[in-house]
DNA sequence: CTCTAAATTTAGAATGATTCTAAACTACTG
DNA sequence: CAGTAGTTTAGAATCATTCTAAATTTAGAG
């Protein structure tokens, strides 16, 4: 992902392009891996040592507010962020713990009890055992993959 | 609501109908206000003075591991319960922490990237200003309230 | 009724993600 | 070069949740 297309990007959202502004973006567009705060991190101080977690979390919270970035409260105890601000769902294998997209056909019609509010954002969320934990597909993304399974049962 | 009945469905659900626990699950039957486990504890622990809290999230776990209970991650750093398991979404208003349910009719049709997958839980989530928040509804269920606003953008 | 083992509950400590705070740093402006 | 606003930082603070080990209660056997 071309650094100066991300600088535009933030410029567009009115967002100042600083250097770590920029690295975290990027990071987030190049791996759409839904990463905690935490993860982002641990990958971008390695090459930038002098990198505060507060800076992280001070960032995602500015790409939210503008829109740049979606907040996902798929996974229990951490936030996990995405870049893809398209309308679309997600899937956590409760197993292994990555989290694929879900984008779906159809429409869900008369939503009973909202006809008075406004909407800002919608969440779909799905929870199950995936392909490549069933046996049934071999793992393909490797940047997609977490930390460790979160569910032995 | 009976509390022979709600013995009498914990004991369906292979729940030994402790009474700690028939009071939570009925704290989560008669107020369906989709709470956290720091409200239910606060409610109960007035009649119940020994109650621990450390009891409370288990009965809350023990509930959601049978089935009884769902778990909510529509709110950003604490989990809310809700007895009412049958299929339906929530709405969350921003400004004053109401959830409301939201019923839907229609369905989703061929979610892409979920074929080999097995799906345990499916969540809808919205957010947005509720009705009242927008002036147009009057405040009509006081057992929905929230502890205060989240949002004052 | 008493004893015992298992289940339940408890208080408080520990954990861990996130937020807060005040200071240090950087980039522009004049 | 000084001033100001914006950005970043380290570390402390917060707070929901989990953990732990002990205390209590319950159910069943004798």
């Amino acid at each position: 992902m071309d650094c100066g297309k991300v600088e535009q990007t933030l410029r567009l959202y009115q967002i100042k392009p600083s250097y770590h502004r920029i690295r975290i973006y990027q990071y987030l567009l190049e791996r759409r891996n839904h990463p905690s705060a935490d993860m982002i991190f641990q990958s971008l101080v390695r090459e930038i040592p002098s990198l505060s977690k507060a800076t992280v979390y001070n960032t995602l919270h500015l790409l939210a507010g503008k829109g740049l970035v979606r907040i996902l409260g798929i996974v229990d105890n951490e936030a996990r962020f995405d870049a893809d601000t398209m309308l679309h769902g997600h899937f956590l294998c409760t197993f292994c713990g990555c989290i694929q997209d879900v984008h779906f056909q159809g429409a869900l019609n008369d939503l009973l009890g909202l006809e008075n509010c406004t909407i800002d954002e919608s969440h779909l969320y799905f929870k199950g055992r995936c392909a490549v934990c069933r046996g049934l597909e071999q793992p393909l993304e490797p940047g997609d993959e977490a930390a460790g399974p979160e569910n032995s049962s």
